[in-house]
DNA sequence: TTTTAGTTGTGAATGAATTCACAGGAAAAA
DNA sequence: TTTTTCCTGTGAATTCATTCACAACTAAAA
């Protein structure tokens, strides 16, 4: 008996393991298309062949949130869909700011998928005083001097960081003082942020680095995730 | 006994997990940073509080590699770092082509820090006339119709896809039927490749999509890799 | 109505990854 | 030389994730 059992509060603390939650970012995806392809429902076992997992995996992941589907017939497509949004909040509006408008950070400025997902990047900002004030996408690049207000202004959630790995652990420290609790962070350095903050790293290098070894190894060595 | 066990080849088949592999890359940035402090040698305790992992673990991981320490002292921070490129296979030159010279691709090309890797990013595709015969960074873009011939040419080994969702599943396949074995995708959808093909894809949404459920969930549920 | 086929949801079993714990060895101090 | 301190390498134990297997249920066919 914890001190959580003892509080009302309806889903008591489990832990959801980092790939369950990429695996619902997946079936949303698919069932997308399953959607535009006219099913209405669908079973673990063909959402589990589409994405090369088994049928078991599929209902185990979506049992941690909740009974969706309906003996014998399977998961309502779009019902489903909706529900996954929900327990991945994509069914909502994000605020998210980018911090460096660089050779990365102005792709990602240009990406669509980001606001398709809810995630509306409206602000930008750099440190080089012949980008500021410049408009990228509709967007006026800001000065990083201006950061904290406008992250409380614009009740920003969310800060994509694409600095120079140099200064990414200042721009990390800001926004955590401002009360962000969400950092997509794409330079290669390990940032340093409070356990109440969740910071996830893009590290191309690493994947590249992934690639590589599996090249040199693939016939001495059994590595996992290939296929 | 397996006919793996046959051979007199000295690495027997053995099974390595992803995280192993990323976690190696992780090392071997740590060490350039120790190297670069001055540190001659290093203990998987310093090296584990440095990555917030734990000694044992540092341990294991290298210890199916090889016994790269030194009992009561450490490991050889230039000697370990210069090891682990060779298992990650960083030490060698690769060559790397580019497939799509649009807002990531062109970020990509101007990467440097995949150069320093050894990989040598020095063909460059796309098949918007607009593009091709242009110069970028140096590198002529080619025409995506001389894909298959231009990788036996250059003898690319990794390519990297940077084109819409839609004609992703195009280009790998044209990449596998010429032989490639090694495949970095950028487009948000679920490439399917041959089993000795080796294929890592970085989907941006999804990792934005983690950072919303943590932001939904994280009073209820344990989300693992914060901090 | 009864039977048959199909599918979920979930405890139990299995498998994989991490951590523990300590023997074995190296260097430094006594 | 002997003792003490420190740290690796690794089997065993543990923790965590996946898969199995089946009761419970639905829908459709007989
Ligand atoms: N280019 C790529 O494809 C790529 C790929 C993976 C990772 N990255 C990483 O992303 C980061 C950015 O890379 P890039 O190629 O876009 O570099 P870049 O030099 O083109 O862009 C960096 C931008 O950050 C700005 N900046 C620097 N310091 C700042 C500060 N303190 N506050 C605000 N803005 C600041 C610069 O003015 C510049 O506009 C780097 O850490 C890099 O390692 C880049
Ligand atoms: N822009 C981003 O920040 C970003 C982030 C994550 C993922 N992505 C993904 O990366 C891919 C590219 O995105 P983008 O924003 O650079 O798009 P983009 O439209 O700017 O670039 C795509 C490029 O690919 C070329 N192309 C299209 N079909 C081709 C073909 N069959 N052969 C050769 N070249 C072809 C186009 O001419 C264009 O130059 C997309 O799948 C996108 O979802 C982009």
């Amino acid at each position: 008996m914890t001190s959580e059992s003892s509080k009302k509060h309806p889903t008591p603390t489990r832990r959801i393991s980092e790939s369950t939650i990429h695996r619902l970012s997946v079936y949303y995806r698919q069932l997308a298309i399953l959607e535009s392809e006219g099913y209405h429902t669908v079973s673990s076992k063909e959402l589990a062949k589409r994405e090369k997992l088994t049928p078991a995996q599929v209902r185990k992941d979506l049992s941690f949130f909740g009974s969706f589907g309906t003996r014998g017939l399977g998961y309502p497509t779009t019902e489903l869909k909706q529900k996954i949004a929900n327990i991945l909040g994509i069914d909502k509006l994000w605020h998210v700011a980018l911090v460096g408008a660089g050779n990365i950070g102005s792709a990602l400025a240009s990406y669509k998928e980001f606001a398709k997902q809810g995630f509306e990047l409206n602000s930008i900002f750099d440190n080089d005083q012949r980008k500021i004030g410049s408009n990228h996408k509709g967007i006026t690049i800001s000065d990083i001097g201006t950061l904290p207000e406008a992250l409380k202004k614009h009740h920003i959630e969310i800060v994509v960081i694409a600095v120079p790995a140099s200064n990414a652990q200042k721009i990390a420290d800001i926004c955590v003082a401002t009360g962000i609790k969400a950092i997509l962070n794409f330079a290669p350095i390990n940032l340093k942020v409070p356990s109440d903050v969740v910071l996830r790293t893009v590290n191309m290098s690493m994947e590249m680095e992934y690639l590589s070894f599996y090249l040199c190894n693939r016939h001495n060595i059994d590595v996992p995730g290939k296929g």
